[in-house]
DNA sequence: AACTTGCACAACCGCGCAAAT
DNA sequence: CATTTGCGCGGTTGTGCAAGT
């Protein structure tokens, strides 16, 4: 399967590219334009597999790709992202523009990993060193241990977890979040607001952010928890709108319908209204259905609590969830409330 | 000057997913 | 429905260079 042994295929160069390679491969791009990459060399006379030719025009090539050193801003939202997102390069970049996932990988091994430890923060929790607290109350994992994706079940749940939070997370959207981050940690630092009505997202850190809000929709049986993966794989959410000034969004929850599904009803409305609670629940008892709801400052911002955490389920395997305020276990809830035929299509 | 160490960068490699067959 | 193929992702390794000893 895949492309195991490209490299290792006789009479194929490997290691660096020459300045003759290069621009074969460009010339050829230039004219047939980007995929087929198996076959692209034989046709653009590169002695190369195709993979490798994939990866120099995605990492160097291609117009676009920034060069040199990153700027303190770039370094500063690469921490935040990966705060969020962890090791998930390729969703980073794409809040980076011009930075490729493989770069922004580079200087988080060369160099902001242990920056981060010679701070005294841990790089992979971004918890201080001195906290023994665990990252999220469920999870019993090590995270080393889930940071070299040790397990079969891990790594099948990264998969999942980078397509929903691609999805949960568009470009540009993550910056209002991280705005409300940085405002709970001045919060933190005595600038005490009004808009943080009661809740807990009072400390300092991913964790005290980052909460399974509902932690029994998770709580499943095997077949369940098979069930929820495929359905979860399947949900989506659209951010139709975002005004920054304003602070708020529009949230499309949901899928392209079966037409002959009725449970899904189009151009459906909910206003989200005030509320003080941060909890998943709060949207779960407001949206029943798929539809769009709106989110205004105060229940944005008091729902936005940005995580990944690992469930444990009833079978033993450990998945992420990024969670997205409540909107994570909202979709989830749709989801496993939706009929089959509802399942396995996208909105876009 | 020679050697070691650390850093930055580029590329390799294996795996899993999804579309195609 | 099973298998094959193409691709993207993330972890790891290799290499060159600069700074330090």
């Amino acid at each position: 399967m895949g492309t195991i042994g490209c490299y290792d295929v006789e009479g194929l160069r490997k290691g660096a590219w020459t300045a003759e390679e290069d621009k074969k491969l460009l010339v050829y791009i230039q004219e047939h334009g980007e995929g087929g990459w198996r076959s692209l060399p034989d046709k653009a006379g590169l002695k190369r597999c195709g993979k490798s030719c994939r990866l120099r025009w995605a990492n160097y090539l291609r117009p676009g790709v920034k060069r040199g050193k990153f700027s303190a801003e770039e370094e500063h939202k690469i921490i935040e992202l990966h705060a969020v997102l962890g090791n998930r390069w390729s969703i980073i970049s794409r809040h980076l523009p011009g930075r490729t996932d493989n770069e922004i990988k580079n200087i988080w091994n060369s160099r902001l990993k242990k920056r981060l430890a010679k701070m005294g923060i841990n790089p992979v929790t971004h918890m201080p060193n001195n906290t023994s607290k665990p990252r999220s109350k469920s999870n019993e994992l090590d995270l080393n241990q889930h940071q070299a994706g040790s397990s079969l079940s891990i790594s099948a749940s990264a998969q999942l977890l980078n397509k929903v939070a691609a999805k949960l997370v568009p470009s540009g959207f993550l910056d209002t979040l991280k705005s409300w981050q940085y405002g709970q940690e001045k919060l933190t630092e005595g600038d005490e607001s009004s808009t943080n009505t009661g809740n807990d997202n009072s400390g300092i850190g991913i964790d005290e952010r980052c909460r399974i809000e509902s932690p029994g929709t998770m709580n499943m049986s095997n077949s369940a928890s098979t069930q929820s993966h495929s359905k979860m794989a399947s949900m989506s959410s659209q951010i139709l709108s975002h005004d920054p000034s304003a602070n708020t969004c529009d949230i499309k929850v949901g899928n392209t319908c079966n037409p002959e599904c009725t449970m899904w009803p189009s151009g459906n409305t909910l206003e989200m209204p005030r509320v003080a609670s941060t909890s998943s629940w709060v949207l779960d008892e407001i949206v029943t259905k798929p539809g769009v709801f709106h989110c205004s400052e105060e229940n944005w911002q008091g729902t936005s609590s940005v995580s990944i955490e690992d469930y444990s389920c009833g079978d033993g395997s450990i998945y992420d969830i990024v969670g997205i305020g409540g909107a994570y276990d909202t979709v989830s809830n749709i989801y496993t409330q939706l009929p089959e035929e509802c399942n396995g299509t996208i909105i876009h």
